[in-house]
DNA sequence: TTGACATGTTATCAGTCGATTACTACTGTT
DNA sequence: AACAGTAGTAATCGACTGATAACATGTCAA
């Protein structure tokens, strides 16, 4: 750069933040081998060096992030099980704090791509661990019958499928009449998104 | 190789479906980032030179995975809304016709990487025209309501992502409760493929 | 102020990958 | 038998990528 800007230095761990936060997006757009870390430094606005050095390697982070991902819902899904909404059921509940997730743009994608490596010999353990993790919350904290929880994971997935294909922001009204009812009927979330995808 | 054998000739468009078959196998196991033309080509026993030649690039090699994918997915679905099956309904029917595409190890597996890929530029419209013309196919030729027709879409993404997880082959009596959900009890498809999972 | 540590970059390397080129060998036809 | 066309490979290239090392700069406690 030749105007040099006095370019702010940033505690180690909210850098990391930023750098999980820039990670999570572009793994979700591209996966994990797919996505380079220079363009997650891009995304983070710092140099590629800085990203794996922060933490020892691409798989470290990819892994990081989904940890985080699995966590997120983990406590979204216990907050929709704790909530006493007054007419509301348990699933309708937990469907609302799905589609919230939506907004933070990458948890999403990055789940359905770290879903999609069973067969990475490093990547799939964590995955599939995380996946019985959500589906354990889900029969028992949440109180599903077995079915139940299958069928909310079902309509979860299709939901990702949708985001991921970017479906929303076709003008094709069959595909919208699909994006409406994997949501529920509940489009806001996907509209303000298709408002941030520039990347 | 010192013990050098006759090295069979095999015709071109032969030649073309052993590659096609090896791909989705290797797609469907490593993403399309993630899988290599060199991976590929040993898969199918020839070079690696071979298998770029014999399709011009491997992005044109991944849409023609793609493509002949949804074509299998279809031609499935069409056979089993037309079968005159006794007492059973259009979606057991279809349903049944979903499971027993897992035993061709790589569609399903190739599809979903495939979906994951809406935001690229080159591999995104195809993933999108081929995940519409199968919920068109299941609304117009099936006759489902899109309520129906989005229901079993999500229950055909769930099975994607069990398969993708390998959740059948492991110990967790939790993850196989879940599995036997998924696939409405029929375990059996689930079980040939543990026994050719060596790659 | 100064020095020690933490933050961050530039430069570079070694490996990998898709693609291209030039070449070899097989096969069927006349 | 010789030719022509097809099937296939070895060798190699340039681009890219993750990682490492060496270096620079900002920050804070004493």
């Amino acid at each position: 750069m030749s105007t040099m800007e006095p370019r702010r230095r940033i505690p180690a761990a909210e850098r990391r933040e930023s750098i999980l936060a820039a990670a999570s997006i572009v793994f979700g757009e591209r996966g994990y081998a797919g996505a380079t870390t220079d363009q997650i430094a891009t995304a983070a606005g710092i140099s590629q060096a800085y990203v794996v050095r922060a933490f020892g390697s691409k798989e470290t982070l990819f892994v990081e992030v989904a940890r985080r991902a699995v966590m997120r819902i983990e406590a979204a899904f216990r907050a929709a099980v704790a909530a006493t909404d007054g007419g509301r059921t348990v699933q309708q509940r937990l469907g609302a704090a799905y589609i919230d997730l939506i907004a933070d743009r990458g948890i999403l994608l990055s789940l359905l791509h770290i879903f999609s490596l069973g067969h990475d010999a490093a990547i799939g353990p964590v995955g599939r661990s995380g996946f019985m993790r959500i589906y354990r919350l889900l029969r028992d904290e949440a109180g599903l019958s077995p079915e139940d929880a299958s069928h909310f994971l079902a309509e979860g997935m299709l939901i990702n499928t949708v985001l991921a294909l970017q479906l929303h922001d076709t003008g094709d009204p069959d595909a919208l009449e699909l994006v409406t009812q994997a949501c529920g009927g509940d489009l806001g979330k996907f509209r303000s998104l298709a408002a941030a995808a520039d990347g």
